[in-house]
DNA sequence: GACTGTGAAACAATTCACAGCG
DNA sequence: CGCTGTGAATTGTTTCACAGTC
């Protein structure tokens, strides 16, 4: 089904917008939509939606539209997000134990099932379900709970570190919350999530408003 | 200074990225640094950098590089960081505390200046040093606070309702954590962070790597 | 000699426009 | 007739390669 073809990142993005937002109709009751329509709904361009699904198959109906319901299903299947994700956390200040907390990451396919922090006085501390475990146990641990992506969420000074561990632990994938780059190896993914990037879009935008 | 032509959002975010990484370098007591080095610590290529700073002007020295401090100070004059941007966030569940309690904020100058929420149980509540508000009065405190931007982290199903009050208070630009889209008037700007985004990215990858 | 700044070339993503089908 | 799926045209971004200069 999936063609050999590089699918790029943008696209894998919108289709998670596009999943959310079909979640949303399914929800409202809505059997079918076209891909104007999704396409107003999620801000972009109508032919954008038909080529991003393009990549994938065909899964609309001509004269007619995409039934929402199975739509969904493909879109899950085919990101790979039918089965669950078991992930790590490591760095549990704020952020982390507001990540902790977030039950809905469940119903999206991604379940926590491990809490690092290299402190001491957290160590034992019970956060939801979960006890914080020293982050020198991690590799031990990854393969116990199967962990398959790494969320660090600790200050920058110690990102780089919680990185080490998480690659020593044979994790291939990683979200970096700490507002630094961090260095791995060519085989693992890092994804960037940094709040003052946005900020600083948002200022910048507003300071060169009609430019 | 500013030549007229749009620079790319992408250009914006990445300088997010350099300014980040040169204040770790000023920190380290480096006073010049090359493109190709600094390309190195940020995971891009040289003349990318080269050409991202082009949009702004001429900062580097033939046959030495870039000064530090001086490129530090001529990015967060031209990304318009120098002033302090005053914020409110809308939604105060366990993302929007975390963010409350986020110190670096204010170094990085945006200034978190408003807490609302719509829940009469939290309304009056303090967190840090602010005073939870009802979200109703908005309108009024973003004139006397100055707000200029807007962040959401409410629920999913209030994020539309959040959005409106931020319009409605004469905010043009927002930040919208919920795990949804919201529709604003065209002057308004929306950025998404969005954590399942990222996460469905990497286990896509993960899915297909190789392919 | 080393490194920037920048046109030109290569590559990638988006949008258009319409053929094809239910 | 309406809407998808898709080549072709357009627009945008990245990389190359080297002239210019400190």
């Amino acid at each position: 089904m999936l063609k050999k073809e590089k699918i790029p990142k943008v696209t894998i993005q919108r289709m998670a917008v596009y999943l959310q937002m079909l979640e949303e109709l399914e929800e409202e009751g809505e059997e079918v939509v076209s891909s104007t329509r999704l396409a107003e709904l999620c801000g972009v361009n109508s032919s954008q939606i038909r080529k991003d699904l393009a990549y994938f198959g065909e899964f609309g109906v001509r004269g007619v539209g995409y039934y929402v319901r199975d739509l969904i299903a493909s879109i899950k299947h085919f990101l790979g997000i039918q089965k669950v994700w078991n992930c790590a956390i490591v760095g549990i200040g704020n952020l982390g134990r507001a990540i902790l907390r977030y039950k809905d990451l469940s119903k999206k396919g991604y379940k926590i099932v491990g809490a690092f922090d290299c402190d001491p006085f957290k160590i034992g501390e019970r956060v939801g379900d979960l006890e914080i475990i020293c982050t020198r146990r991690l590799k031990e641990k990854a393969k116990d709970l199967n962990i398959k992506i790494g969320i660090i969420t600790t200050p920058p000074n110690r990102a780089q570190r919680a990185a080490n561990h998480i690659v020593e632990a044979g994790i291939k994938a990683i979200v970096n919350f700490a507002p630094t780059r961090i260095q791995v190896p060519d085989d693992v993914i890092v994804d960037y999530v940094d709040f003052s990037t946005h900020l600083i879009y948002l200022s910048f935008s507003l300071s060169n408003l009609g430019k």
